[in-house]
DNA sequence: CAACTTAATTTTGAATTCATAATTAAGTCA
DNA sequence: TGACTTAATTATGAATTCAAAATTAAGTTG
């Protein structure tokens, strides 16, 4: 063997690069509160790092939308916001559109082949009514295209903005009619990319945003009733 | 008067933020150069700033691309490849030509007659062959649009994917044909825009970026050819 | 004197310190 | 008691310090 078996992936590049992905992780699950303040001292000791590296990653943070700096007052956890989901997903759509094009000019044969595997795994899941499952999975195909699409600006704007969405899992919340109609779009989605057909998966890419982004606000304000 | 008169513009939230704006401009206007490193210590000077908000700031030009962190070895300003180029481009027309349609919905009268005056302006500073003035005037056009279309999350995807494309003034080589070219496309680009016509415009904005990035990548093969 | 070692210097990444702003707690008075 | 003031505490932003890594300079040997 070459290498050294790899101890725990590849060695992150920096102690704030790390940072960055851990509190992002942190965000997304929620497991730092929409709208809380970062509590960074806790954080500190909880990564055992000073507060130095830790407030760089929350500089990145914030051009990343996931916090807000207030000045002098630290930094806030960002709620998503019905305006902000306005504004996200049609980018996120001709993103992801684009994403389409371009990944039917350069998809192999063989990445055709495990995303077919992929929405297989994701049919199993709405079967099953697993939820987060199927999220992942759904996650991962999208994903798979991006890379297909072999450009990796295309694919950092797409998880950026991607990020911001998924936040609190409130993607998370579908009604079975909806749920229905995404395994549906999914079904298009793969005959196009089969087809290598770009111009019809993008299409089909930018309306399966936007029925995303009708379920996700539809929710937003069914939350804000109720909470109200 | 209510308020005292604004000591100079509207005071910045926080250090790192207003060097990041900094750092931006001496990227994109070489005077930090391409492919060179980034001098901590005489930046730290020149701001009179310690190098702790400096650092964060460029944690966050590292996360846009502007700068790239080597381990150990500090910061780099980043060259623009064509590579890159090949992969912002289509991005950047991706966002552009959604920020034609959006505008097309929302801009105002008002709105429209000052891209005529820009527009107005452009054309005398190609008449003049003043390029430097072209391009100031071609930018604020782009953004002006970009603010018709109402979407904070597009401005700021559009103007970070912009800045990358700015540096060292690639853009600022054009034939006398490519010049032309791009006028004849501003010309299509307003009328499409005084028609809100959105679907027009949308493919109006989308080839003027092709067009773009086709100049700029002939121009980086001509350069690359005449250093080695 | 050219290739290699080793020591001095500088630079980097991160922890610590410090002044200031914000928050909380305690005290005052109607 | 409850609104207001003031003092104590805590948190923030930024400068400074410090250990480790990288770079440069100085020797050393063939």
């Amino acid at each position: 063997m070459l290498q050294s078996t790899n101890t725990q992936a590849i060695a992150r590049t920096s102690l704030h690069h790390e940072l960055v992905s851990r509190l992002q992780a942190l965000i997304i699950n929620a497991e730092l509160e929409p709208g809380s303040k970062v509590p960074e001292k806790l954080l500190c000791d909880q990564f055992g790092v000073s507060r130095t590296p830790l407030r760089e990653a929350l500089k990145v943070l914030a051009s990343d939308g996931l916090v807000r700096l207030e000045p002098n007052r630290g930094a806030w956890v960002t709620r998503v916001t019905v305006e902000e989901v306005e504004e996200v997903f049609p980018v996120l759509g001709s993103l992801e559109a684009l994403s389409g094009e371009l990944a039917c000019q350069n998809i192999t044969d063989a990445e055709i082949e495990a995303i077919q595997d992929l929405h297989a795994s994701m049919l199993k899941s709405y079967e099953e009514r697993d939820l987060d499952a199927y999220f992942r999975i759904n996650q991962k195909i999208h994903r798979a295209i991006l890379v297909a699409a072999r450009n990796s600006t295309l694919t950092s704007s797409c998880q950026a903005l991607s990020l911001r969405m998924q936040r609190a899992r409130y993607l998370a919340n579908m009604t079975e009619g909806r749920w229905q109609d995404a395994v549906q779009e999914h079904e298009s989605i793969l005959e196009f990319l089969i087809a290598r057909d770009g111009p019809n998966l993008s299409r089909t890419l930018l309306g399966h945003m936007n029925s995303k982004r009708l379920s996700v606000v539809r929710w937003l304000q069914l939350e804000g009733t109720i909470k109200d």
